[in-house]
DNA sequence: AATCGCGCCTGACGGC
DNA sequence: TGCCGTCAGGCGCGAT
């Protein structure tokens, strides 16, 4: 499941086969991701084109070419590889980009959850990126920040660290383990925390997103092979999937919960 | 305005 | 064996 880990990962593995070299083609098996994916415009607007960057914005990946950007979203299940040369698809193997250096960057999204949309000259103006809040590894996101925002807010402060318009790229596993290390209950109110709270949330949050992508996401991919394989970090994951061991703090069991019909982690002696 | 929960989609898994 | 329900969960959107 592609948090900003995990995007950011992919985007640093695929950079170098894909940055500064030109689309020949572009081949689409399937008609409709997460929406209806614009083939025509894309094949109009990239092909013969050189790639000039990859750039994230919280889940999102942009390419960049001369006539504008487009996007992709991995959604839940979306996962990209580079091949050296075309070979025959596999399922779920949607979306294909040819390169002149042979290599072709391939998509695959079982649950089509993902996006593929061309935004043009402007990207950052399209409705997906203009709400989007502040990048978590920034260095102007701070705890005041987090507090400012969370006045009036009765929401749990873990829906509220999840809500892409107040920061983005954490998703329901980092969440998990953020609240766990900053020893905080996932169902506080998000208006309730207090300054110092906030702030010791800020550093967990930076410290396991960097780490994450030290170890190349909890799932890590092989960007040059078929396969992906689990990442390093899935061993460093304290509170997500664990219900019912052990505490890896105090012993006490692991409790699981639903929090805005997600699965919810966490330890109900040392998280208040 | 804020918040809740539905639906999209496939595959794995458990119970009967 | 097969069938059904549940879960995985990001995120826009409609309802409240």
């Amino acid at each position: 499941m592609p948090e900003l880990p995990e995007v950011e990962v992919t985007r640093q593995g695929i950079e170098p086969f894909v940055s500064g070299y030109r689309i020949d083609k572009i081949i689409c098996r399937q008609k409709t991701l997460r929406w209806p994916i614009p083939y025509r415009k894309l094949q109009n607007q990239l092909q013969g084109q050189f790639v000039q960057s990859i750039q994230r914005r919280g889940k999102y990946l942009l390419f960049e070419v001369e006539s504008g950007f487009f996007i992709l979203h991995l959604g839940m299940s979306g996962f990209l590889r580079v091949l050296p040369e075309f070979v025959e698809p596999s399922k779920h193997d949607h979306v294909d980009w040819l390169f002149n250096s042979g290599r072709v960057l391939r998509f695959n999204d079982t649950r089509r959850f993902g996006a593929l949309l061309w935004l043009g000259k402007e990207p950052f103006s399209h409705k997906l990126l203009s709400h989007l809040g502040m990048e978590p590894l920034d260095t102007n996101f701070n705890g005041q920040y987090l507090l400012n925002k969370s006045i009036k807010k009765k929401t749990p402060i873990k829906n509220y660290l999840m809500d892409q318009k107040i920061v983005v790229g954490v998703g329901n596993i980092y969440a998990n383990e953020a609240l766990f290390k900053a020893n905080v209950h996932p169902l506080r109110a998000a208006s309730n925390l207090s300054l110092k709270e906030y702030q010791i949330l800020v550093k967990q949050i930076k410290n396991i997103l960097k780490k994450a992508i030290q170890q190349g996401g909890t799932t890590l991919k092989d960007f040059s092979n078929a396969d992906g394989k689990p990442g390093y970090f899935s061993q460093s994951l304290k509170i997500y999937g664990k219900a019912g061991s052990s505490c890896p703090t105090c012993k006490s069991p692991i409790q699981i919960i639903r929090v805005g019909q997600r699965s919810t982690y966490f330890c109900n002696h040392c998280q208040h």
